[in-house]
RNA sequence: GCGGAGGUCGCCCAGCAUGGUCAAAGGCGUAAGACUGAGGCUCUUAUCCCGCAGGGGUUCGUGGGUUCAAAUCCCACCCUCCGCACCA
């Protein structure tokens, strides 16, 4: 077994012993709940997960280190659909999905089988689930957990529907669903064999009448254009049906006929035929009252809505062609006993103004693209194109009764209502491209009626949901317009549905609540879930009231206990730890749940909590990518959380996947960034076992100073980072920037052995600790340290710690080195003599003077020289100091106000010294002869009469 | 179509709210050197172009604009990714 894989076990048990994640209520610390969103169960987890989950545990190791009472709980979503739809094509023997099982998911052949019991496949992957959370060393109070079809769980959630429907929240209604026949249940874009992202069409179907009464109804989308119609088409070829339809005779396609009656239409076929019987035949518009003929039209699908359709050849490319082609066969129209100068006759009319068109758009873009006749390719095209355009700039004509003069865009709505309410329209759902069930049945469209939906409509809602956003902290903050918009956009939602596992709707039989609706306000069950099952509550007892009073302080205590039998001290207690723990401090997301998940968690809490048990924060993060592309387990590049944490250490996965992104960017798993991680943490045990284990002294240089105060500023960083919840930039701040300045501090003292380091190092490992735990622990228990890091005290910036003069002296080791460096690139040679010299301290007077000049406002040429110039110890000087002004002027221009400040309050710093003191390492770094002098300095070896180029912060250079 | 997020030096990705301290942090990759029996470990240095002295030139999706000054502000355009409902 590896090493990483010992320590990982080793820690993980001793945190399991130790209870250190377990949470109860403590008044005397604050407290923070962070959760995650459960993860649905009909998979195992992947590194997606990780990656958000990861986010929550690093917030909450942090703020456990800073001292707060953490809770993170977690739970298995198993309600819904697609784990019974999973188990069922297991016991189908499909055989693709079960060999992604075998080969993805990583299935025994023992448990393969049993999989035909979609408990017994939940059940499998939450334990697999269980497992690989530990492993990866999310720090999770299990006595918390609980699945979404535990009875106990069930009661909280028909808890909560019976209060959001006691609020008004729940209506019930009508909806249109794609529909399986055979399933008898919707299928959804998961349970779909082909069609994904197909919805239902709404089409208006116009009351054509024929003479005795008989109805033609004509679907379409464009029901302005019944003010420009001039004939109908009927598929000669296809099989009509004479129906009843709700006591009216309809003609529409068979296919039609089957389709409505899932439509809330009660039909009963009279007879069939085929279309031909209809043509020639006349009927009249309900608006215009107007007569029209049916002509053939074989391009007319009688799959489509009603297979019945009328033409509007100015404005639809089709009908034009469709006409042009008939006027162009005469013999085909004798042959259906049609008049060809009849057909002749009929022209175009013309209903839309657009700007860029005359009369008669569609013969316009017939011919301008090219169009030869009904069967070219070009004229859906052409179809597509000036839809678009009519609908969003075109206006009725003087043609179109009242509503002449009105855009398409606000005369369509209208006018199809107006329509219905005359009885001369109806609606039609359909499918715009055919969707197939998993069980290879085509769907349809369905009218579920008596549908219970949660109204996410309803304006005081919306208005709640709203102050919730406005009152908690969004990380990224940007996120924030887009919950807005979110809210603003909901509608009904439909929260039951007839199969799948779930809570039975507790007042509708046959109703289950769905997966997305049952997940909303959960957080707040966790709360209480580990007194409910150490006290071995039964899901009987937990009442109506004995939930209201544990939630909402509603009703009475003695009596709520005894309606349940329940003991009132034990409600109280819950009462209390719900108090404690509530509201939620942060639950992070992927943003993909923003539209979904995430809002309805804010519509629920809005509808039941009070605005003290709002939430507090919610974080959203991007969707992980592998190798550049969605992860899919469907292109083979799906990655598990155990294989992840089997091939490269639960640490290195965790910082994997942290370094990828933050905000609602999309990180990037790569395998190449994590194994270099893994030898990055390899070496990193070494680099600090190192330190930790050498002889230890105590020094106080600059260079310890300079130590402390770096690590200082990454403390703040660090903190400030977490706080916000930038995973990303606190990790690469702990881990490689801290780490590179331990580099260079090892490198210019030339060892590892003083106090100092020592204590930057356990400082070090503490701001690690949160990402990458398991080396960290192992690491602190090298230490003379008794307990565990990750409930050490986080290490708490004290600005008092930075020593600024220490830091300039290292900038200014850089800053030659730098322009050595800079120097040696030019003249590309390489130095046996490099020669420093510092400024002389008249330099530095007039440096600073500057400094303090420009600081307090405007430094004025003039006014330094006449101030210097009066000064008679720098009167031998004037002739450089001239130039020298606007020299330092300048350059002082580039540098932050922040340092000048420093720089100022440092004031004359001895570099000669300071230089000499680093001579050694600057020698090895050049591998050259290194010598520093000072300008001042009477006896200094200059042959290129460099020195007096030294200015403060840059001394002159002479290399060899 | 609607809504959201983005396009930065070979790659990943900071910076952009508060314009100058930005040729632009960090990681990866690459190159050289050190260490080593050896190294795919580790450490150091370099890594837009030009420059025999610390300097100069051209860059931050494209095209305009504001400004003494723009990766950063404004306008237009192009491209990529994500969500869009009964489904987790």
């Amino acid at each position: 077994m590896s090493q990483t894989k010992q320590i990982e076990q080793k820690w993980q048990k001793r945190w399991d012993e130790a209870k250190l994640f377990e949470a109860d209520p403590d008044p005397n610390r604050q407290k923070k709940l962070v959760t995650f969103p459960f993860p649905y169960m009909n998979g195992p987890l992947h590194v997606g997960h990780a990656f958000t989950a990861s986010r929550v545990d690093v917030y909450a190791r942090f703020k456990r280190m800073q001292g707060f009472n953490v809770l993170w709980p977690w739970s298995w979503h198993w309600t819904g659909q697609p784990l019974l739809g999973a188990s069922q094509r297991v016991a189908r023997g499909d055989e693709a999905y079960i060999k992604v099982l075998r080969e993805v998911d990583g299935v025994a052949e023992e448990d393969l089988a049993k999989f035909v019991d979609p408990f017994y496949m939940a059940q499998y992957y939450t334990n697999n689930g269980r497992s690989a959370v530990k492993r990866i060393g999310f720090s999770v109070d299990w006595r918390r957990e609980f699945t979404t079809v535990m009875p106990t769980f069930q009661k909280f959630i028909e808890w909560q529907y019976k209060n959001l429907k006691e609020e008004g929240y729940v209506t019930q209604g009508t909806h249109p669903v794609v529909w399986c026949p055979k399933d008898q249940s919707p299928t959804g874009d998961h349970d779909r064999q082909s069609g994904e992202g197909i919805t239902p069409d709404e089409y208006t179907l116009i009351k054509y009448r024929l003479d005795d009464g008989t109805i033609l109804p004509a679907a379409t989308f464009r029901p302005e254009t019944v003010y420009g119609i001039t004939n109908m088409w009927i598929n000669p070829d296809s099989t009509y049906v004479e129906a009843d339809v709700d006591g009216e005779t309809w003609i529409i396609s068979q296919q039609a006929a089957e389709k409505l009656k899932e439509q809330e239409h009660k039909i009963t076929i009279k007879r069939s035929f085929l279309g031909r019987e209809l043509i020639g035949k006349y009927f009249t518009n309900p608006i215009t009252n107007l007569k029209f003929p049916i002509l053939p039209g074989w391009f007319v699908n009688p799959q489509t809505a009603t297979g019945v359709v009328y033409s509007v050849p100015a404005h639809a490319p089709y009908d034009y062609l469709a006409l042009r082609d008939l006027q162009k066969k005469p013999e085909l129209l004798t042959q259906f006993g049609l008049d060809p100068q009849m057909v002749l006759a009929i022209k175009p009319i013309s209903i839309i103004k657009l700007d860029g068109f005359g009369e008669y758009p569609a013969v316009e873009i017939v011919e301008k693209m090219g169009i030869t006749d009904q069967n070219d390719p070009k004229a859906d095209e052409a179809t597509n194109e000036l839809y678009k355009k009519e609908f969003h700039s075109g206006t009725l004509k003087d043609n179109c009764g009242i509503y002449a003069g009105k855009s398409i865009r606000e005369a369509k709505d209208q006018l199809g209502a107006d329509f219905k309410k005359i009885g001369a329209a109806d609606r039609m759902y359909d499918l715009s491209n055919p969707v197939v069930c998993r069980c290879m049945t085509q769907c349809i469209v369905k009218i579920l009626s008596d549908q219970w939906f949660l109204n996410y409509s309803n304006p005081k809602w919306k208005e709640l949901a709203h102050q919730v956003i406005n009152q908690l902290t969004l990380y990224p903050e940007s996120a924030k317009p887009w919950f807005h918009t979110v809210i603003d956009w909901l509608r009904e939602w439909a929260c039951a549905r007839t199969t799948g596992f779930g809570t039975p709707l507790p007042w509708g039989k046959g109703w289950v609540i769905e997966t997305l609706s049952d997940s909303t306000l959960y957080m707040a069950f966790y709360t209480i879930n580990a007194q409910i099952k150490a006290n071995n509550i039964q899901p009987q007892a937990l009442t109506p009231e004995v939930l209201d009073y544990i939630f909402l302080a509603k009703g009475d205590k003695t009596t709520a206990a005894k309606t349940a039998n329940i003991n009132p001290e034990l409600l109280d207690s819950m009462r209390q730890e719900f108090l404690y723990w509530y509201p939620l401090d942060l639950r992070n997301s992927a943003k993909e749940l923003v539209p979904n998940h995430l809002s309805f968690c804010i519509f629920h809490h809005a509808a039941l909590f009070p605005p003290q048990h709002w939430p507090k924060a919610i974080g959203v993060n991007g969707m992980l990518m592998v190798e550049g592309q969605g992860m899919h387990k469907s292109k083979g590049n799906f990655i598990t959380l155990k294989g992840a944490v089997d091939t490269y250490g639960a640490d290195a996965t965790r910082c994997g996947l942290l370094l990828g992104a933050e905000g609602m960017d999309d990180p990037d798993w790569r395998a190449d960034n994590l194994r270099d991680l893994q030898s990055k943490f390899d070496s990193l045990m070494g680099f600090t076992s190192h330190i930790i284990t050498s002889t230890k002294k105590d020094e106080n240089t600059a260079l310890e100073r300079w130590l402390t105060s770096r690590m200082q500023q990454r403390i703040k960083d660090v903190t400030a980072a977490l706080d916000d919840l930038k995973t990303r930039t606190a990790l690469q701040t702990a881990l490689f920037e801290t780490w590179n300045d331990l580099r260079w501090y090892i490198q210019r003292k030339g060892n590892t052995e003083t106090n100092t380091l020592t204590d930057a190092v356990k400082d070090w490992l503490k701001l690690l600790a949160p990402f990458a735990p398991f080396i960290c622990e192992e690491l602190w228990s090298q230490t003379n340290e008794k307990d565990f890091i990750s409930t050490a005290k986080w290490p708490q910036y004290s600005p008092d710690k930075i020593d600024t003069a220490a830091i300039e002296q290292e900038t200014l080791i850089t800053d030659v080195m730098d322009d050595t460096n800079n120097i040696l690139k030019a003249m590309k040679i390489t130095p046996t003599k490099i020669i420093y010299y510092t400024a002389a301290p008249w330099k530095w007077q007039i440096y600073l003077k500057i400094i303090e000049k420009t600081l307090a406002g405007e430094a004025k040429i003039n006014e330094l020289m006449r101030e210097f110039a009066a000064d008679p110890a720098l009167k031998p000087h004037m002739k450089d100091i001239a130039p020298m002004v606007p020299r330092i002027i300048k350059a002082l221009t580039k540098v932050s106000n922040e340092r000048k400040l420093n720089m100022a309050k440092i004031g004359l710093t001895d570099e000669k010294t300071i230089l000499t003191e680093a001579t050694k390492f600057l020698k090895d770094r050049f591998n050259a002869e290194t010598t520093i002098y000072s300008e001042a300095d009477t006896q200094c070896f200059d042959p290129k009469h460099r020195a007096a180029m030294a200015m403060p912060y840059q001394p002159a250079i002479y290399i060899e």
